[in-house]
DNA sequence: TATAGTTACTAAAACGTTTAAGTAAAGTAG
DNA sequence: CTACTTTACTTAAACGTTTTAGTAACTATA
């Protein structure tokens, strides 16, 4: 049997009310002598309070809940990191949840952390939205989004980088670079990240002159899978082609399909990716790439959502991190200028 | 304010007992009418049970903990989703724990979890361990351990993999390639795996006639950078070395340096991991592995865990997978026999 | 027609805390 | 010495459920 409040201050001659006191640090209102006295029986005794009973009275669980789409691409295992690092800093526990980007299962976890009554949740939502469907979703805490911008109501704050900047960048290089025809390869531009980075790369061909092609904008998931398959569907030769990939994954299942097909990369073909994940040094050649600061993005997500806990203002708050281009293997050739 | 069993009730005319029932379908015992009745109030006021209550009276949160030591190792991310899988189809939610792989943090996050008042805890411990302190730990929930033994009390079980048969297998495969030397890299010794990896290595080279080296194997820890700088450390000529690498990072990072001093892999030097991580296919030459069943070993961790959960009988539950070579290009060289 | 059994409910305690309000005893001011 | 204040407590309600034991109203049986 789990030792109480109630074993306690049996043990110690006082009521529960002291004990709690004691427990919790209010102890303004408690003798010295009676402190120390119940601190000894706490600790001989081992006793840990419920969080639960805790939790009915208080309200506030001190738990949060954390929706990701896919814990195996390491860009969310680095914003998963991040957020665990700052809860556990305040003091907080995480309800862990993968959505496999599907927006109903993300829906099923949302409705059962609230059962579990979390004070609140961050979520990277899935790739593909439905507002309608999320507006109707009764939601009755604060939610920070991340990376991803989403429609439920309550949102109380979001933590973006500017993709925007970051896609003009790592374009502006492809063709500092000297490589003729720009492909932009994408997941579903439902997003909003999705179509941040489209509006930079039209941006940085427009600023040097270049034409925008339909046909240079090939639309498909954020995985590797995708990005295999993707010189199988085009049909113009690919030298000095520059390959602007939506996410890592994509870039590194591109470059393995060149690689196999015998395209030299960078001196044909250049390849710039998004996040920069850990492996995009390891591979060959290294993957150049735009990287995001994920590990912040949880961290100040967890920071942002537990600081809308305290202040019950309802103002929204917004924070966009920069990205910086990480120059590596994959488009160092020699500058054709 | 939220809606409760009480207004329900209040709405229907009935009690909340009569709810409760209605909600948790135990309605043997109710009229149809009143059933249809209720569950219409329900869904109009969109009530959910408040799950802590239910706790409190059941003593049953339907929730676990999950610790491991590091969610950036794709290793550990793959049994954290097969872990996740599994509880939500069996309705548990999961508290999601990072140990950084220190036996302090880990024991604090087992508190922690039980202050929460989990059900159960899946544990893959931190590599090292001490019997003592942790025998002191009082713990009063069933612990399932995955991958690595520890010695808390209230272990129920464990899913282990047969690292010495893979080990064994994979130094086979060296040898049986002609590498003369043969190199094991491993992590810190404390842990049964690499105990057992170590045991296997040994069989391995006695079978085949091969005499035994301390200065052939090098502990360190599982990391990449320690994988960099072996070589460093290493007073022989490298032709003809084979090196079987504690985890994939090891791997990783040896291949790297390996290739910036310019030494050939496969042909030289051959190099064999052990996970099978995600990477180990993209990198290049790409590697050799032990693949371990990480994503099953998640699944059935947390299928045991709620089994035991389930019963009360306190037998050991012991399961061991198996592992299986997956062979590519870094030991791919022309067999020399 | 009395009795037993069944059906469809309800009352109230219990889970382990926190906290607002109350109180007795001791201390202080005039 | 009285009246007020302070100190160090306690009492009891409340949080939102589940569950045991009870009961009133029917129904079936002999």
């Amino acid at each position: 049997m789990k030792i109480t409040i109630k074993d306690i201050a049996k043990l110690a001659g006082v009521s529960t009310a002291t004990v709690s006191k004691i427990v919790n640090n209010k102890i303004d209102d408690v003798s010295d002598t009676t402190v120390e006295k119940v601190r000894k029986i706490i600790k001989e005794k081992n006793y840990t309070p419920n969080y639960l009973a805790r939790s009915m009275v208080t309200k506030k669980t001190k738990t949060l809940g954390l929706i990701i789409p896919d814990i195996r691409n390491p860009f969310f295992t680095d914003i998963a990191k991040g957020a665990e690092d700052r809860a556990n800093e305040l003091g907080y526990s995480i309800f862990f949840c993968n959505s496999d980007d599907d927006l109903e299962k993300e829906i099923k976890y949302i409705n059962s952390l609230i059962e579990k009554q979390v004070d609140g949740i961050m979520l990277a939502g899935a790739a593909k939205r439905n507002e309608d469907r999320e507006r109707k979703i009764n939601i009755n805490i604060p939610i920070v989004s991340v990376d991803r911008n989403v429609y439920y109501e309550r949102i109380m704050g979001s933590i973006e980088i500017d993709n925007y900047t970051g896609a003009y960048i790592a374009v502006n290089h492809l063709i500092s670079k000297g490589y003729e025809r720009i492909v932009f390869v994408t997941g579903p531009l439902e997003t909003k990240p999705s179509m941040e980075r489209l509006r930079g790369y039209k941006k940085a061909l427009e600023d040097s002159g270049k034409k925008i092609y339909n046909e240079n904008i090939i639309v498909g998931t954020y995985e590797r899978n995708f990005g295999e398959k993707i010189i199988e569907t085009l049909d113009y030769p690919l030298s000095n082609v520059g390959f602007f990939c939506g996410n890592d994954l994509i870039a590194i299942g591109l470059i393995k399909s060149l690689k196999e097909k015998k395209y030299k990369v960078p001196e044909e073909v250049g390849v710039v990716g998004f996040d920069d994940i850990y492996i995009s040094l390891l591979i060959s050649p290294s993957l150049t790439s735009v990287s995001q600061p994920s590990y912040k993005m949880g961290y100040e997500s967890i920071d942002l959502l537990i600081k809308i806990l305290g202040n019950n203002n309802e103002k929204k708050n917004k924070k966009i991190l920069k990205t910086r281009l990480i120059n590596r293997e994959s488009t160092n050739r020699i500058n054709l200028d």
